[in-house]
DNA sequence: CTTATATCTAACAGATCAGTTAGGTATAAG
DNA sequence: CTTATACCTAACTGATCTGTTAGATATAAG
């Protein structure tokens, strides 16, 4: 009965979800996003309410089209060190192809999780499921005897989070390829490590 | 002859940036940084021109004030890896204090370094600085006999920038002490097994 | 005390910000 | 073909942005 939108909203939303990305949220104006998104603000505006909406929804989208992504990798049965090992290598290809995007849940966390708890709220949902998926893989690679010593996997999978996160913060920095291929081989090496033995369960005393 | 500033340049350059390490350059106003520095915004750009260059200002000042005590640490010539556990130590200290500050060069790593060259520069001149200060430290630790088998120390310390960098975000992110001990015991056991022999120099055929 | 100098206050300026509104337009049901 | 519906375009609104300017004020040399 009434006239259809003239575009998919879900493909504005993407192209939404890379410019925020790219810019973040302050540096992202409704100029930039009506040129990126490729339709007017009054459109905008009535499929997403408002800037802090439509950044929440892009947000999401990042959530749903990057995250799903490694949480089915990582609870998928076959997983175990070698898929962590190829998560991280993975990081390597995109510094050399000059990638410089990072990764949106933690450029979110840097700009805004101080002063929107919204946004805070959903990165830290994000971190908390792909933390659970770390945990569903490296319980799985033990299942499989690819895992000797009895280290603590949940430290492990939170520890994991972390590495990400500061190779996404190099990433974003522009550090040359060279320099982070050798601490991706760093942290690869080091999850290689946790199949022999060497560690119990942290025995230092203070 | 003239007039005397009312202020001092130097006290009023350490709010203006404790101001953007908190907030950022873009959510940052003018009216943010008068009310901060405690002046009149005539004052702010008589005396450091404009909002950019004040950010740069804002920058180098960290470098010194933060990287300064960090350096001076690193390349004593007592420093060895309990100088590195001390470093990753008080970041949970930080955490239970519910400080989300994180730090200024990876925040402005984030947010910046893709739009503005200067600020790039001039994190990627602080990180190397670091590296450089956490290369020296564990050369040191080599000598001291520290550090057993032959770990190339150049990748350590790139690694050790990258783990900087994740706990960073984590603690702007806001994640709960206990967790944030955690990742940080994680980091200090593993620097702690530098100590042990184990791994030679990365064999991992692909 | 006079005067040159540079500061400070406060109002202003133009641009840009997010968000709204009015009027023209395309659609599909009847 | 008529008409109800909701979209699209484009101009507009008020607030806020960075940066400037004019005039008042304080200082210290002579």
């Amino acid at each position: 009965m009434p006239r259809p939108k003239a575009y998919d909203p879900d493909a504005v939303l993407d192209k939404a979800m890379l410019l925020f990305w790219e810019k973040g949220y302050e540096a992202t104006g409704i100029e930039d996003l009506e040129a990126g998104m490729g339709i007017n603000r009054f459109s905008i505006y009535s499929t997403f309410e408002s800037k802090q909406k439509l950044f929440q929804a892009a947000l999401d989208r990042y959530d749903e089209r990057r995250g799903d992504k490694v949480y089915a990798l990582l609870t998928a049965k076959e997983a175990g060190l070698p898929t962590l090992k190829r998560i991280f290598k993975g990081l390597t290809t995109q510094a050399e192809q000059g990638n410089r995007m990072g990764c949106f849940m933690c450029n979110s966390a840097v700009e805004r999780s101080l002063v929107d708890p919204e946004i805070a709220a959903r990165v830290q949902d994000h971190f908390a499921r792909l933390e659970d998926a770390f945990y569903t893989a490296l319980q799985n690679a033990r299942k499989k005897g690819e895992i000797k010593g009895k280290r603590n996997l949940r430290d492990c999978a939170r520890y994991l989070i972390v590495a990400l996160q500061g190779m996404q913060v190099t990433l974003r920095l522009g550090q040359d390829p060279a320099s982070v291929k050798k601490v991706v081989q760093f942290i690869v090496h080091e999850i290689d490590s946790w199949a022999r033995v060497s560690e119990g369960p942290s025995p230092e005393p203070h």
